[in-house]
RNA sequence: GGGCGUGUAGCUCAGCGGUAGAGCAACGGUUUUACACACCGUAGGUCGGGGGUUCGAGACCCUCCGCGCCCA
């Protein structure tokens, strides 16, 4: 931090203007290394931010804009506090959309059967059908596309004014990324922390992957009941009522609520399923709801998330007949013996769950056994939050980590990270806590993609060909990054891969959420610079938006909490979603998205930022171009309002001494001003960029339409009406109130208040320190007097107002009623207010309220 | 269905126990060498509805309604 600089002669351009500022600028800051982080301070002297790698596999949106602007005033204002910010970019390149966008933007897919090409290149445009190509090939091109995605981003970021350290950038799909997530995965492992299980799995049909909780979105979808009879031991039907009657051969159970009379005397009974004879228990559990349908429900292997809970809590056979491709599997169910009942299912054998309904209901309508006609329904179904079919579930073997959903303990150790982390704003605590409380499971880490990070693990085969999966071959951490894809576990070459009593490399890929969690641990050098590490972690805030809590948020407190026994960071600091004008969250898939880039060039940074600071911290905020020309308006109000205040010095140097500020008028806007500092401060110290700004924004409306106009002629003093004392004054109420309203500024509007810096000092305001109260001295006075003579300012201009003429018209006398205690106020600044005016003579007379009747004197011929 | 947030001037929002505020838009006016991409002024609100606490409620409590997000 260098030391404050001190004010020379300022030199002001002729037309002030914000028209290609940010380049400039930018240009100077890169130069300059002005955002370069101090790795001699120490953790006390430093700010670690934790910013959000955005997915590197599309563009920027309006919200990715609103919400690093949040954060960046933030860094901005530590920064001036005098602390080291450490604010890297990284940028999250790994997951699901780049596979997406690398298939569409080179028209290739994934053929993990495939050999490496090491020629391989694709087309310059995408053909009609997509070109197979290997895994590798496949990474390789993913790399390249983010790779020219992050080179926009970053432009973007600079041109928005982020002042992050871009010589820190990371990727997380870089080396140090998947070895720091491999490396935490193997210690999670041999804490016992991660684990391989067998278990029903909640199963997207469309991209053949696993899907974990927070991944799961619930959406309305039209469905029907189908009233239908299982056969009681007499004979008699007892009917069911189902949406997917296509797992009638699937099912293991019938469930009623245990107090349900109607079914209470079947508990313990066997009833036998229509067209399959499958004969299934009769069972009582307290989930199952007495009012939905005909209150008793079909179990199958498994029909939704509920079937998975009967089916662990009644302890329940699997009769699995859903394939991964989301079709019924080929094969002669052994516990279907029924020969008519075989022959059914054969006819459904590759069918999809839609087609395989239509051919049940068809069976059932064929042999009398559909109770009237379907009863159609809107109810909630799983779906994958970027997939486009229900979720179906499925069983496969899958690696988990410990996140508190199986354990009580650890839940209530994440609940108290929870507590332990300061929220902004607080109430978004709950969520997390919702969450939490909400877990069903462990979190499901294996995913079943060709792009990210491999889950470093093989498995011996055993002389059959067959893996062992509770004995994995484990890489040494000193090897990591690994792909056991094209790597070999250690004692073993080769040539043994895939061979009976060889190996297998673990197919596939960790979740995005397990590499990202690890933000804190990357940037801050864990395992890898002991040095940074000791400087910048645990860090100090984590910014973020509210719909990521219970991923990234979440995610990130477990690993610290399994990694390193702390939170990864002090603060968390939540922004909200930009809404369109119908007050509807902004979204591609919406189509009311707006081009950042266009938006910065159209209305300049400095104004876009000021809208995105308005907004208070955590609150959904209307995109509203409205406020960026508010923005534009302030912004160019500073360079005007500065380039008369440095004006009135000539070629003289600027003097912002505060001892020279003696003028009762003065002495009140530097009182002002004292209080300003001070309630700024304490926004910005609890993270509230708004506040801060709105109470900047005033007093600076204030200062220039009423102090300025007040104190301009004392302040120029041509006619030399006034004292040098007086003069110099007024001169140096507005250099200092400028240099500390510049630097109030700063992180909020980081051009124009650089531009209006260099005219008269030196070095960057963003390296200046933060205004204190100290630097005003004992110069503030009376804060009642400014005030009212703003007031009694306003009554002589809504006078002449009213009478229609110029503000520049000549007044030949006024006479100002007020209190005793105004009138004296006001006659401490008669000059300042008669040469404001333009008012020849002014008599006072006293009244219970402020007034001005003024005479209008008649225009010079 | 549950949780959280939100509802204040035509619009976007601030105010969160002490006489209803700002900006934009509207209307009227003004070119005073910082600023016409400006400035000045005017008008505009039973603070979502209903109860309650209080000397006093936009603010606190209860309840209902609208909207948003998250979770069932």
């Amino acid at each position: 931090m260098s030391p404050q600089s001190q004010p020379r002669p300022a030199t002001l351009p002729e037309k002030p203007s914000i028209d290609g500022i940010e380049s400039r600028w930018n240009a100077v800051w890169e130069t300059q290394g002005t955002y370069a982080f101090d790795r001699t301070a120490t953790r006390e002297q430093v700010f670690s931010i934790d910013t959000p790698p955005p997915t590197a596999s599309g563009s920027l949106h309006v919200g990715h804009v609103f919400s690093y602007t949040h954060t960046d005033t933030v860094a901005r204002y530590q920064r001036m506090a005098g602390k080291a910010v450490f604010y890297p970019m990284g940028w999250d390149d790994n997951g699901l959309p780049t596979e997406r966008r690398v298939q569409n933007y080179f028209g290739v897919r994934c053929d993990p059967s495939l050999p490496y090409d090491p020629d391989f290149t694709p087309p310059a445009e995408p053909g009609k059908d997509q070109i197979a190509i290997s895994r590798q090939n496949f990474v390789e091109l993913c790399v390249k596309l983010t790779h020219e995605d992050e080179q926009v981003f970053e432009s973007l970021f600079r041109t928005l004014g982020l002042s992050v350290d871009w010589s820190m950038t990371y990727q997380t799909i870089g080396d140090d990324a998947r070895a720091a997530s491999q490396r935490a995965f193997l210690r999670n492992l041999s804490r016992g922390q991660a684990y391989m299980r067998e278990a029903p799995t909640l199963w997207d049909v469309t991209f053949r992957t696993a899907v974990a909780q927070a991944e799961l979105e619930d959406r309305e979808r039209p469905g029907a009941y189908h009233r239908i009879p299982f056969a009681k031991p007499d004979g008699t039907p007892l009917l069911i009522e189902t949406t997917r009657p296509e797992l009638i051969p699937a099912c293991v159970a019938l469930v009623a609520h245990p107090d349900d009379e109607r079914y209470k005397p079947l508990f313990g009974t066997t009833v036998s399923s229509p067209l399959f004879s499958v004969e299934v228990p009769v069972l009582a559990h307290h989930l199952a709801d007495p009012e939905k349908g005909s209150g008793i429900a079909m179990i199958c292997t498994f029909g939704d998330t509920t079937d998975v809970t009967w089916w662990r809590e009644l302890q329940l056979e699997t009769r699995p007949i859903m394939g991964f491709d989301g079709r019924i599997i080929d094969q002669s169910p052994e516990w279907i013996t029924d020969v008519a009942g075989q022959a059914i299912y054969a006819s459904l054998v590759g069918a999809t769950s839609h087609t395989a309904r239509e051919r049940i209901v068809a069976a059932l309508v064929e042999n009398g056994l559909l109770d009237g006609e379907p009863r159609a329904i809107t109810h909630s179904v799983k779906f994958f939050e970027k997939g486009d079919k229900p979720l179906e579930i499925v069983t496969t073997r899958q690696w988990y980590i410990t996140n508190g959903g199986r354990d009580a303990d650890l839940r209530e150790e994440l609940l108290a990270r929870g507590s332990e982390l300061q929220w902004h704003p607080a109430h978004m605590r709950v969520r997390f806590e919702h969450w939490i409380n909400g877990l069903a499971g462990d979190w499901l880490v294996s995913r079943q993609r060709f792009f990210g990070v491999p889950i470093p693990v093989w498995y011996p085969l055993d002389a059959n060909g067959e893996p062992v999966w509770d004995q994995p071959l484990l890489p040494a951490e000193a090897d990591l990054p690994v792909d056991p894809a094209s790597a070999c576990p250690a004692g073993y070459s080769p040539e043994q891969r895939g061979a009976a009593g060889g190996f297998m490399g673990d197919p596939d890929v960790m979740d995005t959420w397990a590499t990202s969690s690890l933000t804190p641990q990357l940037v801050s050098g864990w395992e890898r610079d002991e040095d940074l590490w000791s400087r910048v972690f645990p860090m100090d805030l984590r910014p973020q938006g509210h719909d990521i809590i219970r991923t990234w948020l979440f995610s990130s407190v477990v690993r610290a909490h399994l990694e390193n026994n702390t939170l990864p960071w002090k603060h968390a600091a939540i922004s909200g979603w930009i809404l369109d004008p119908d007050r509807k969250k902004m979204s591609k898939s919406k189509g009311n998205v707006v081009t950042p880039l266009g938006l910065l060039e159209e209305h300049g940074s400095d104004a876009v930022r000021y809208w995105s600071a308005s907004a208070r911290p955590g609150t959904d905020t209307a995109f509203d171009t409205g406020q960026m020309k508010i923005g534009r308006r302030l912004a160019t109000k500073v360079l005007n309002a500065s380039k008369f205040a440095l004006g009135v010095f000539g070629d003289a140097p600027v003097i912002t001494d505060a001892a020279l500020i003696t003028n009762p008028l003065d002495r009140s806007v530097i009182a002002q001003l004292s209080t300003l500092i001070t309630e700024a401060t304490a926004a910005f110290e609890s993270f509230d960029y708004a506040r801060s700004l709105e109470l900047s924004e005033r007093f600076f409306w204030a200062f220039c339409d009423d102090y300025i106009e007040l104190a301009k002629e004392r302040a120029y003093n041509r006619s030399g009406a006034v004292s040098d004392a007086e003069s110099d004054s007024a001169r140096a109420t507005l250099a200092l109130s400028l240099s500390v309203l510049l630097r109030l500024f700063a992180p909020i509007m980081p051009f124009v208040t650089e531009e209006v810096w260099s005219w008269w000092r030196e070095g960057s305001v963003h390296l200046s320190l933060w205004p204190t109260v100290a630097e005003l001295g004992d110069a503030a006075g009376d804060a009642a007097v400014f005030p009212i003579a703003a007031d009694a300012i306003a009554l002589v201009r809504k006078a002449k107002s009213e009478k229609q003429v110029s503000m520049g018209a000549e007044i030949s006398a006024a006479t100002v009623s007020g209190t005793d205690a105004q009138i004296s106020l006001l006659k401490a600044v008669e000059f300042d207010l008669r040469s404001a005016g333009r008012i020849a003579e002014i008599s006072w007379t006293s009244s219970v309220a402020l007034g001005v009747e003024a005479v209008i004197a008649p225009v010079a011929e």
